[in-house]
DNA sequence: TTAGGGTTAG
């Protein structure tokens, strides 16, 4: 659609802005982050915009519809924005490539304006300026052939099938054109919520990678088409043997979060390189394959932190973590701790120690219990003397640290519901004590000293100086371990040939409970309770056993003499628990 | 109104 001109208005440079005024901007993009949902009814979008005149600025744009942000895809795009025209004319900023030599176009779907010859010439004359200097960060775009454990980077590729994981994570099978050199990780979910191809032929498969998008990622992941037909193709379930043989295979995570642009979105097919058409023609035999770019970071890694429990004091190791090539099917013969509540333990993911969680400001069946102020200091659980930076952004409280002002509305004798409650509605929320006239403390570390969203971290060893939160700025830093609640239990699985022990351990959710629920929360208690009664019938209860298709992966302790190696379960899921079918990888 | 940059921790 075309819109009509807008009416004119001086074009300035950044550096001559002036409260108030009518004026159009042109900059080239310094920092962006891709549109966001913010906690009102819009999307948001953030830029940094700089010109000739060195100045830099920043802007928000709010709308509710993507398209009607300005389509960045990279830094050093170069956007307009006329700010007279937003509402009137109901674009927000468009956006050029910074591509020298590129043809001024404004991209997007939105609606468009005519350009002027004077347009044309700032946008070719800012490419030409941020190209002659310093002014831009690489490109941190690399290909699969180039990737590297532990790098972030951005990923343009094709999408060739995506599924939904969970609530907070989708699977996206992508592909660039290019082989990576490293063994891939392979995430089998139900074929039934595949969109797109549910498998590939071998060869194939051994190019895909399987990014795990999560959180605000998921969402726009989930928005994502999938246009290369669907053919179904079973696939031959081997019965697999126990495992001999494991492979250190390589894992993409889009995490969370907006930091350095991270995001998932449709590129346009302008901006698309051209060997990736030929290779979807090539691989698959169709040309219109959706090109997506996974923006930075995409994080490649073979690296995990594990626990190696034992049956008293748990201690675990930074470990390699392989993936099985054959899920095991098995049947669970029985499990440990028999009593539930016993599997609750305190996690911190710094040392990885882990401990049981009872009687360290974990009441269980108690929700609405006060965080105790003073507990437990007879419990040193965390050996370890490191200190865990930690730090906080625009909320601190159960009490508002709004980020313009920063004021605190203390809330003396607030219970763990209320702090939930607040949880819900602000990023992070710290507990404090207060008195009148007093300084607010944190409270003692054996409480939960943040919740964030549903999460609830614990600490110790805080360092006291540092124990007051500041009035007057927007973030508290504070050095601490900070440890979390997970769900520990030890599963002895049978088939026809022998035993195997393996943990089921997350240090957020248990087979779809979480592990916060679980720590205060009757219902998600029963329902572990179900869900293992369902796997593991108690004596009497006249059940039979069902046989388990399980995702499971290998780890070596190093903190153990004899580097026995352990067994985890993973990226399983149980499929109606109740009537007692298998769970599903 | 919202947000006002600085890598997850799966």
């Amino acid at each position: 659609a075309q819109v009509p001109d807008a009416p004119p208005c001086t074009y300035v440079k950044l550096g001559e802005l002036k409260p108030g005024a009518v004026v159009n901007v042109y900059g080239v993009v310094v920092f962006f982050k891709q549109p966001f949902k913010s906690r009102g009814s819009d999307l948001c979008s953030f830029l940094k915009i700089s010109d000739q005149s060195g100045q830099k600025v920043s802007c928000n744009i709010f709308s509710a519809k993507p398209e009607r942000h300005p389509q960045i895809f990279q830094i050093g795009d170069i956007v307009n924005r006329k700010a007279a025209v937003i509402t009137t004319y109901g674009f927000s900023a468009l956006a050029f490539s910074g591509t020298v030599g590129a043809e001024v176009e404004p991209r997007g779907s939105g609606p468009t304006r005519r350009l002027s010859e004077e347009d044309r010439r700032i946008v070719t004359e800012l490419r030409s300026w941020a190209a002659g200097r310093d002014l831009l960060p690489p490109d941190p775009t690399v290909s699969l052939a180039r990737v590297q454990p532990r790098m972030y980077f951005n990923l343009a590729c094709q999408l060739l099938a995506k599924a939904p994981v969970d609530s907070r994570c989708t699977l996206l099978r992508v592909w660039d054109g290019t082989r990576c050199p490293h063994a891939l990780l392979n995430v089998t979910v139900d074929s039934d919520v595949v969109e797109g191809p549910p498998s590939f032929a071998e060869e194939q498969e051994k190019l895909i990678v399987n990014v795990l998008v999560y959180d605000d990622h998921a969402q726009s992941a989930q928005q994502l088409k999938v246009s290369i037909p669907t053919h179904p193709k079973k696939k031959k379930k081997k019965n697999a043997r126990w495992p001999t043989k494991t492979v250190d295979r390589l894992s993409f995570h889009l995490h969370g979060g907006t930091a350095y642009s991270r995001g998932v979105r449709r590129l346009p097919d302008d901006t698309a390189p051209l060997h990736l058409e030929e290779c979807g023609r090539q691989m698959f035999g169709h040309p219109s394959i959706e090109l997506i770019d996974v923006c930075c970071p995409l994080l490649a890694t073979t690296s995990f932190c594990l626990t190696s429990p034992d049956k008293s004091r748990m201690r675990s190791t930074h470990a390699h973590l392989s993936y099985l090539e054959e899920a095991p099917r098995a049947q669970l013969r029985s499990y440990e701790p028999r009593r539930l509540h016993r599997a609750l333990k305190l996690y911190c993911s710094k040392c990885t120690s882990i401990v049981f969680a009872e009687g360290y400001g974990v009441d269980l069946g108690a929700p609405s219990a006060r965080p105790p102020p003073c507990a437990h200091k007879d419990k040193q659980p965390f050996t370890h003397t490191h200190t865990y930076v930690f730090q906080l952004f625009f909320a601190v409280t159960f009490f508002v640290c709004d980020h313009a002002k920063c004021h605190l509305n203390v809330s003396p004798g607030s219970t763990l519901e209320e702090a939930r409650h607040l949880a819900g509605t602000y990023r992070n929320v710290v507990p404090v004590h207060s008195a009148p006239g007093c300084h607010p403390t944190l409270l003692d570390l054996s409480a939960p000293f943040l919740f964030r969203g549903k999460r609830r971290f614990y600490g110790s060893g805080l360092q006291t100086s540092q124990r007051q939160p500041p009035r007057h700025h927007n973030r508290l830093v504070t050095s601490c371990v900070c440890v979390c609640v997970c769900v520990c239990v030890c599963f002895r699985l049978q088939d026809a040939s022998d035993a195997l022990d393996v943990f089921l351990w997350r240090d957020e959710s248990f087979f779809d409970v979480s592990a916060d629920d679980a720590a205060t929360n009757q219902e998600a208690q029963d329902q572990i309770q179900r869900t293992m009664d369902s796997l593991c019938p108690p004596k009497g209860a006249g059940g039979e056993r069902p046989w388990l298709d399980l995702c499971l992966a290998a780890y070596r302790a190093t903190d153990v003499e004899s580097r026995q190696t352990f067994y985890q379960i993973c990226h399983t899921s149980v499929k109606n628990a109740l009537t007692q079918k298998d769970t599903s990888p």
